[in-house]
This record gives structure tokens, C-alpha cells and sequence, in this order.
DNA sequence: GCTTGACCTTCCCATAATAGGAAGCGCCAC
DNA sequence: GTGGCGCTTCCTATTATGGGAAGGTCAAGC
């Protein structure tokens, strides 16, 4: 299998199956023409990576838990671990999103948005909320 | 008022007061000696500039917030118009950060967790969840 | 056997926003 | 007049992804 199979059947791009060799997350072996070949296996690592990465986990976790992944004898511990924290992390940016929006959405309720241009939200970024 | 003091007064690094420069978003004059120099007005920009990113507005939806703010007779219509189109991103973002979350936790909540190799959380990344 | 087109290779560049650092000069206080 | 701080520019890194150029390879059709 190829480069271009083993992107459409794993759903990551070429380009990023290489940029992931080269980082050392994968490895993959070479034909006589020197083109890469990916056996089941291999794309069975590059959708487990896949999965992770729409979860969200960044690359150095995707790393950590591919090898865990790998390990026959792993303890779930550190999996679940890995798991929280990163829930932590995402749960704490959503909220800091929600925040911001909650926040630019009251300065628009109150901005009437016609073609005058007094506009509370450019006041309130212009100084207002100091700190 | 030289860059330190102008970016102690805005909360903006030197560092980053340069490179805003560098892309357009604000100028500033120079000194004989070739410094930087900053006016009451150039520190009310860049306090703009740093509330609206705290708000999370990219650095191009800045340098038009701040082209509408410096232009008297504007419409408020267009600032209404960012402002709601970036509350929809936040909101969306934040969204599918949660989701993630949740998924993950849901994950967690089934993996004990302990020295032993079995986990929910990897059978779940290994491949069960196609799309 | 040669062309064509699809595929592969490597290498460079770009994005968004921020930070760290090096090398060199200016300037003020002591 | 010197030490130390501040300023200058330029280079590099981060994270994850994509775009593109220049060139090699392979299979199909004529």
C-alpha cells in the first residue's frame, strides 16, 4: 500500500502521514523505488492517531498514548490519567471561550448596529474594561 | 514615552508593540536616537488592541476594529456585524471543546484505571468509532 | 517504444500569535 | 567614563496543517 491509500483509508492527509514520520510518531517502510509501504497494521496506527487527534489531544499525547497503545502490558492508569488531564484542559478552554462570547455578545445587545456610529462595543474596548 | 513605558502602560510587550508594527496594525514615530516613540493616543491603541484580543478577536478582525474605532463617522452596523460573527465562532468553538470533553470523559468513566493493560479509553481510539 | 497522467519523492514556504535570545548601540546615573 | 538598562534588528521556536515546485516512477494506451 502506498502513501496515497494509506491517507485515504486511515482519513490523514499524505502530507501529514510524512510530517508524522518525521517526527517520529510513525514509521514506515520503503519499496525498492524508495516509496513508503503501509501495511493494515500501520493504518490501523495512523486512524488510532486519527481518533486522538478529534478528540483533541495534541501531538505529544497522541505520541504517549500510542505507545501505550503499543504496550500489550500497560497499566490503564497512566491512560486514564493522560484522559483527564486532557479533559481538564478542554473543559478549561471552552470555558474561557464561553466566557469571551458571553461577554462580546452583552456589548452587542446593546450596540443598535444601524448606520450611526456611536457603538458601545468600540467604546468598551476603547478603555472601559481596564485592567 | 519610549516602547518599555508604553508597553508597561498597555499591558502589550515590547516585543509584540514591534511586531503589530511590523504587520500594519499601528506605527509609530521615531526619536533622534531612532527609538520608538508613543503618544497618550498610540497607549489608548494599543489598550484597544489588548481588549479586543482578550475578547479573542483575531489580529485581522483587530486591525478593522481598530480602523472603525479611529474612523468617527462609521457605521456601528459593521461593528455589530464582527462582533456577532466572532461570538458565533466563540460560541462554536467552545461547542466542540466541550463535546470532546464530554466524549472523553464518558471514555474515562469506563476505564478503571489500575495497574492492569485493559482500558476503554485506547479499544476506543483503536478504531471503534469509523467515520 | 514513447507519451501521458497519476503517483511518489524531497525541500521550502506559509499560516497565527507569541516568546526567547544574540549582537550591537545609546543613554543616564553614579 | 563606565556599568547596566533599554533600545535596535534579525533569527529561531512553538503547534498542526497545507500549498507548491522540481523531479523520479510506474502503468496504460497507442
Amino acid at each position: 500500500m502506498n502513501i496515497g491509500d494509506a491517507a485515504r483509508a486511515s482519513g490523514i492527509s499524505a502530507k501529514m502521514i510524512r510530517h508524522y514520520e518525521a517526527i517520529g510518531l510513525i514509521s514506515a517502510g520503503r519499496g525498492a523505488n524508495q516509496y513508503r509501504v503501509y501495511a493494515q497494521a500501520d493504518v490501523a496506527e495512523l486512524r488510532f492517531i486519527r481518533h486522538a487527534r478529534d478528540l483533541g489531544f495534541p501531538l505529544q499525547d497522541v505520541k504517549r498514548l500510542l505507545d501505550l497503545w503499543r504496550n500489550r502490558a500497560r497499566a490503564s492508569a497512566e491512560v486514564k490519567r493522560l484522559a483527564l488531564d486532557h479533559v481538564a484542559a478542554l473543559e478549561a478552554k471552552a470555558k474561557s471561550l464561553s466566557a469571551m462570547a458571553e461577554s462580546l455578545r452583552h456589548l452587542t445587545e446593546h450596540c443598535h448596529g444601524d448606520e450611526r456610529p456611536d457603538c458601545p462595543i468600540l467604546e468598551e474596548l476603547g478603555g472601559a474594561f481596564s485592567s
